[in-house]
DNA sequence: TGTCCACTGGAACGTACGGCTT
DNA sequence: AAGCCGTACGTTCCAGTGGACA
């Protein structure tokens, strides 16, 4: 066996094998839903009550459920659907649960055709009319007695792109239906998504609503606690690194997630290091590391026009200037375009794409009025610019262009 | 006090695409 | 095959605007 084959050999079996930290990796992931969430005993009483009467065959109360993120919302939904379901089928009451995130499901379309799914009607991927996909959804749901829970995660992301048509759709859905009913439950984290909401959509939405609290600092530290005994081995030391991530993630939203993240990463460090405890260090680095990656991810993701607009500002934050004006960064942005040979978005268009960033935290922009001198947003870098360069200077096409010298600037002076 | 700059950001519209129905 | 559909990504057009300056 030669050298490299037995290092990687040993690499491969290090990751395979039994994990000195490790005993259930998944019980840190934000996704994991253990059989029971501390500190969310009244919600999920509350949310039982509600759905309770389906199991009767008789619809529910529409619910809205309120929260910021990472305080377990979709945990104790997803909890209490599953627990509905299971009695359902024990009593073999008519009911069905379907969950679907609308973000992640990204269009009407796509979250139309999961709830087609979750009663078995196939619809294909594309290229039906969505009038056509409703049809379907409302005769098959017709076609014999079904109670449908539909639970709408991330409901103000489907709002706030396409308006409310779907949902006015749904909401409606139990006057034109014969034998079958449907209830809707919608979860948000924006406070602000009623306001967005039409009030006729809005009445019949939340005709009941659970508001979540964030957890403080002592609560997530029973949240880590009970995690990490299923997701440790016994006789690792972790006292001090739980202490520590929920009292980070206390001071920031009160967000489980982030709180779960930190452990996890932390302990994933201590294992590379063979340590079987996490320390507080190990706590900082993984903040750095998960910081770092999610800039490192969001940044090679964009697509190409946007890295160019990412590379103006940067090359502008090269003059000691802080925060540049959307048409300054527009004329960088044209010259870089035209040395790369490719023909440059409109103002409008670009203006859009700095919007963009600023949504992802790539850079900061506020609009500010100059009096005279008009009114535009004042832009700058929000991640430190050494990563920018780190991952641009990677960029088949950009990569040449992280030194370049725009002439623009060069006429500032 | 009014003017007027340099944009912002909403809205309507155009085009390309993959993929369905008929 | 033709026709239609929803989606993504742009463009074009334009009314609106905060505040320095005359």
């Amino acid at each position: 066996m030669g050298k490299q084959t037995e290092i990687l050999e040993n690499i491969f079996n290090n990751i395979l094998g039994e994990s000195r930290v490790f005993r259930n990796r998944d019980a840190l992931r934000h996704d994991y839903i253990p059989d029971y969430l501390p500190h969310r005993e009244e919600e999920i009483r509350v949310l039982g009550q509600i759905l309770g009467p389906s199991l009767r065959g008789t619809p529910c109360s529409n619910v809205l459920i309120y929260g910021k993120t990472g305080t377990g919302k979709t945990a104790v939904t997803k909890f209490v659907l599953k627990q509905l379901a299971a009695k359902a089928e024990e009593i073999e009451s008519p009911l069905k649960v379907s969950f679907v995130n609308c973000r992640l499901a990204g269009t009407e379309y796509r979250i139309l055709s999961a709830l087609c799914s979750s009663i078995d009607v196939k619809v294909p991927f594309t290229g039906l009319a969505l009038g056509e996909v409703f049809d379907r959804f409302k005769s098959a749901l017709d076609s014999e007695k079904i109670v449908l829970v539909v639970a709408l995660d991330e409901i103000d992301a489907l709002i706030k792109e396409r308006g409310d048509i779907l949902l006015y759709e749904l909401t409606r859905i139990n006057e034109s239906l014969g034998k079958s009913k449907v209830s809707m439950l919608g979860i948000s984290n924006d406070l602000r998504f009623k306001e967005m909401l039409d009030p006729r959509v809005l009445s019949t939405l939340s005709e009941e609503e659970i508001v979540f609290r964030p957890y403080n600092a002592e609560e997530l530290r029973d949240i880590l606690e009970q995690r990490a005994k299923i997701a440790f081995k016994e006789g690792v030391s972790v006292d001090v690194a739980i202490k520590l991530c929920s009292a980070i993630a206390a001071a920031e939203h009160g967000d489980a997630r982030r709180a779960l993240d930190l452990l996890r990463v932390s302990a994933e460090l201590a294992e590379r290091e063979g340590k079987d405890f996490i320390s507080e260090d190990h706590v900082y680095q993984a903040q750095k590391r998960i910081e770092h990656d999610r800039v490192v991810e969001a940044l090679r993701s964009l697509p190409t026009h946007s890295k160019i607009v990412l590379l103006s500002i940067f090359l502008l934050s090269r003059s000691k200037a802080r925060g540049f004006m959307t048409g300054d960064i527009y004329n960088v942005y044209c010259e870089l375009c035209e040395e790369m040979g490719l023909s440059p978005l409109t103002q409008r268009r670009v203006s859009g794409l700095i919007n963009e960033l600023d949504v992802i935290g790539l850079v900061n922009s506020r609009v500010v009025s100059l009096g005279r001198y008009g009114r535009s947003k004042k832009t700058m870098l929000g991640v430190p610019s050494r990563i920018i360069k780190d991952v641009l200077i990677r960029d088949e096409r950009l990569g040449s262009m992280i030194n370049y010298a725009p002439k623009y600037l060069v006429s500032l002076r």
